[in-house]
DNA sequence: GCTGTTCATTACGCTTCCGTTTCATTCAAG
DNA sequence: CTTGAATGAAACGGAAGCGTAATGAACAGC
């Protein structure tokens, strides 16, 4: 079943969600941030700089960068790979599942209140 | 007509979005800087800069600043309240307006997408 | 007219992020 | 072994964001 969106109800939702992210107290994610921590939880392992990089088309430094940033947050872990300790293989944590929990949550109910007549 | 959505096709949704922003050569825009622009252009005028920081609970040098940014990029315009020429009025441009119609497609293309069986 | 209030902006010190360049470690090929 | 390639991280200077506090301009009340 496609889902279908105006263009109005699609700016909206991107509102809602936006105005919620920027009202709640957690400190708000980065376009890129956002990007790698959804392709981590949404795509299937292994996740390495190198692969993230050339997925979202920016440098490794700005992966490493984002990967010390969300790690201090808890919301990824980094590992070395046992068969090629040259690779870090990026892993999601209890904490980052919870915030995309949250996250989810915040885009289901923006999408409900579109649906409604405004 | 009310959307649902999965918990997993709602973060598969922000997470396409999200990588189409990063991936694009336009710099990306803050979250803050998101609201403030789908404010701006959503929501009836007038919009004040005291208006705009109440409404997303953050102090005015943010907005501001925000505005500086998104002005330099002509996303928005400023223009003096002729009746109190303390305010500065919000305005909406041509270019803000072009890149919202590019984001309201990203956004659909997603939902489409997400719609369609994995 | 003054005085005090309300706007928005600027100034300041600090933190974070950027891209480029270098570095350290690990693997692979000979 | 030794050499070369590949991976991720660190170093660097510069740009941009933050919150607090001060500044400038415009209004309102007396």
């Amino acid at each position: 079943m496609a889902m279908h969106l105006t263009e109005e109800k699609a700016l909206r939702l991107w509102r809602d969600v936006s105005l919620a992210m920027v009202r709640d107290d957690d400190p708000d994610l980065s376009a890129r941030q956002m990007a790698i921590l959804l392709s981590v939880y949404l795509d299937p392992p292994p996740h390495t700089v190198r692969g993230l990089a050339a997925k979202l088309g920016v440098t490794k430094p700005v992966i490493t960068r984002a990967l010390n940033a969300m790690g201090r947050h808890k919301l990824l872990a980094r590992r070395r790979d046992p068969d090629d300790r040259r690779n870090v293989l990026i892993q999601r944590t209890l904490e980052g599942a919870l915030y995309l929990d949250r996250l989810a949550n915040m885009i289901r109910q923006a999408a409900e209140n579109e649906g409604k007549a405004p």
